[in-house]
DNA sequence: GCAAATTTTGACCGATTGGACAAACGTTAG
DNA sequence: CTAACGTTTGTCCAATCGGTCAAAATTTGC
């Protein structure tokens, strides 16, 4: 483990702040190997020795904001708590998730772009952290379940498909924006896609009988 | 509109399948940039210049296999039909999406990829064809809901959803796997989707009263 | 069996890539 | 003011990229 953060100057703060805006909008939507540090330098508004003075390897800022997204991305599914009503919880679960979809959707391609080419950097992480976090919360669930407040699902498969669907949106939102045309396609979708959501798995999910 | 296809010997329709067919597995485990020429001729066992000789340019080898893709891609979606019980036409529908989601995983990156990046490459084909499709078939689902047959929702974030669902165990497999397991995450996983799928899906959209 | 057509190959090209480096420039503390 | 340190730039490099081309090898039609 490294230990303690390098000493950086203020200009190397902003301007690494600055390289890895630029980078979350290049890596985006060119994935990693469809990048070139030109574009990111360009972007971020200087030259590429310049750049690499601050990242001396390209591989060095896509990691830095791999580390950095994972946290945030998985703040929603971590204020999943016991307390408090199970469908009041999930609803809001689901809410979080599909606004981190909306607000943040480079953040979004990022992660499915690495995902989809088979995670070679995050591949430890996902075994780890993200496995332990998801069976820790899919045992609150099954509590849940056990105790007769919610339906009885899988609440792994639960988990997967409410990632699907809200990530979906910020994946995807080309597609979206396209069949849904001009009209229904504006700004109004992320609203419509939170009622539809909140039918499909909160009504879905009260328990039976 | 180009016209008749080119006439082509025996020999050029073996390899070109097997170009098409390497092609595949790398473009859709690297993307079109992240992929090169070198890397598909290898896995299609001839030299860069070989393959140069039945593909031109490395992007008629994309488009080519696009084109093939989204014919097959969207057959699930066309069989939605009118005539026979609204519920067991969505549920399998359904069914077959995630078989193709199993069966197709490396079509399904593909195209993933493809939308990811901004669907540059098809993006005529979303607006037209795809649109034109996905709201055939709303209006059916719509014409069902009218009928009281199934619950009143949103068409459109409904297909979408069915989309997002079955796909993620392609595109996200790997993600999939990591969080369930070796135990769970063995071969019975699409098995365990499907009853999930099916109950989120069809008994929630079971008619209200 | 042979000539024409098709297929395969090796050598090569210009452009782009990630990255190195030393020199020039700017900033700041004393 | 100036020396030390931090920042920026232009130039350069080797590797890789997509793609060309002419010549060699092979297949095909007769």
């Amino acid at each position: 483990m490294e230990g303690s953060a390098p000493r950086r100057t203020r200009i190397q703060q902003e301007k690494r702040e600055l390289i890895l805006e630029a980078a979350l909008e290049v890596f985006s939507t060119n994935g990693f190997r469809g990048s070139t540090i030109d574009q990111i330098a360009e972007a971020a508004g200087m030259s590429k020795p310049n750049l690499l003075y601050y990242f001396r390897r390209k591989e060095d800022i896509h990691e830095t904001l791999m580390e950095r997204l994972l946290a945030t991305w998985l703040a929603p599914l971590r204020e999943l708590d016991d307390i408090g009503d199970p469908l009041t919880e999930l609803r809001s679960y689901i809410r979080r998730k599909l606004e981190m979809a909306r607000d943040f959707p480079r953040e979004s391609r990022l992660f499915a772009n690495e995902i989809l080419q088979g995670a070679p950097r995050i591949m430890p992480l996902l075994e780890g952290e993200l496995k332990t976090l998801v069976d820790e919360k899919a045992a609150v669930i099954k509590g849940w379940m056990r105790a007769g407040k919610i339906a009885r699902t899988d609440p792994w498969h639960l988990i997967f498909s409410i990632w699907a669907t809200t990530q979906h949106y910020s994946d995807f939102d080309v597609q979206v924006r396209a069949v849904l045309g001009p009209n229904r396609g504006g700004d109004g979708r992320f609203e419509d896609a939170a009622r539809f959501l909140e039918q499909l798995f909160i009504d879905g999910l009260k328990p039976k009988n």
